[in-house]
DNA sequence: TCAGCTGCTTGCTCCGGCGCAAAGACCCCC
DNA sequence: GGGGGTCTTTGCGCCGGAGCAAGCAGCTGA
């Protein structure tokens, strides 16, 4: 049976390499190219065909889709080690979303060629972006529920704190978060208007939860607001 | 290089078994354990640990999340040939939803144990359950965009569509959905109310677009939906 | 250094759709 | 075949948050 391989019990890890040995990593990265991207260039854009993976090493990509009618949604950002439009594997495929950087970014990308190729060398791979996928799903689920039934200020609440985790940190003025983020960003991610997340900041920079200012946020008192977000 | 497995071109189908040869389906098949559930059955619980992987043979599942304070929405259905629970695959993961099943409904259930095994034997499983994956990720995502940025009646109207195109078939009286779907359950599946859908659908009725009853749907006039669905 | 652009604030108005209540329709089972 | 439970309809009132307008603030680049 010379297509059998044989999988560790389980897999717990989430990251695209996990599982694969050093010196193979290096190999595997050697067969992407590495780009560097300034601030606000658009990698792909949805409804062009997936041809590539990318795979983020620093800076940050803004995942976004696009209605017919204008309004713009942000999907996720795309943080270091993890890997976006890996339904360039798949071929026939239009990209769901647009993907821009934020801030200046390196990244790695693969052709289909090379993913098919790196693949079939390393099953591994496959697992671990289904890990990644699943993780996917199951954060905007649940983003797709609390849509539903929380009210703006909560939603607000738990986007702030979702990029706090992810990116983020100390000064002596609080949490900073590491990126500009706008008012409109905001609220492109939390399905609400530029105007509500204004008037929700102001509200919590009066009660000192936050101090903030043009595309700034750091957040003072992170417990005030885990605590809006839990019970609404 | 003993783990290297040559995939082809490109993957195109989606099925869970797609570029598996048949006799080799039924040993995998064979290796899982084939369950009759009758209607409304709960086949796992939102929370619980994540121990099997499913897949739909006849009927149907529904995939609900509740919220803290205790309401509900549908995430999905997951018709025959769908698998649901891949996170089974992976250890010390909570289900992220609950699967109950609409009808008299088949499945096979493998063991976490099965499915290592199985994706050790045959990679192409793990790139059948990725291509799954990110056809839900786009799914939801879609969902999720147009629930920010769509009236109600409009989300309605498509998610009719959506599961008169999976489950559906033709009567005299029009295309009928092929199963139980009450208001309740369009409101939770749109993120809105029983009312408000009750509203529409008798809207609908009067203008002659669908045919109704109770938790049964017939739609006489699809393209006045399609058009309502695309232009808002 | 200052002009101009872009982002932010805030008052005001309006409305889609939520929530309740009460009645009606339908189905199923005893 | 009738009673009870569940699903559905519809009137009414209310309100969260969208949308607009007008002015302010802060960054950037010439």
């Amino acid at each position: 049976m010379k297509n059998q391989i044989n999988f560790p019990e389980t897999f717990t890890r989430s990251d695209f390499f996990s599982g694969i040995d050093e010196h193979e990593v290096s190999a595997i990265i050697r067969s992407g190219h590495q780009v560097v991207f300034k601030s606000g260039s658009t990698l792909f854009r949805q409804g062009m065909p997936a041809r590539k993976l990318y795979l983020v090493e620093k800076g940050r990509l803004k995942l976004s889709k696009l209605h017919r009618d204008g309004k713009e949604i942000i999907v996720r950002y795309i943080n270091p080690g993890q890997i976006t439009a890996a339904v360039a594997a798949f071929s026939e495929k239009e990209l769901p979303a647009t993907a821009q950087t934020v801030g200046s970014t390196e990244v790695i990308e693969w052709t289909r060629e090379s993913i098919l190729r790196i693949m079939g060398k390393y099953p591994r791979l496959a697992i671990n972006m289904l890990h990644a996928a699943l993780e996917r799903l199951d954060d905007i689920q649940n983003r797709y529920l609390e849509l539903t039934v929380e009210r703006v200020e909560q939603r607000v609440a738990r986007a702030l704190l979702r990029i706090m985790k992810q990116s983020s940190h100390k000064t002596e003025e609080g949490i900073h978060i590491d990126f500009r983020l706008s008012r409109q960003n905001l609220a492109d991610y939390t399905g609400t208007t530029l105007f509500t997340v204004s008037r929700i900041l102001s509200d919590w920079e009066r009660k000192g939860w936050i101090s903030s200012g043009r595309e700034r946020i750091a957040v003072t008192d992170p417990h005030a607001l885990v605590t809006l977000a839990e019970t609404g």
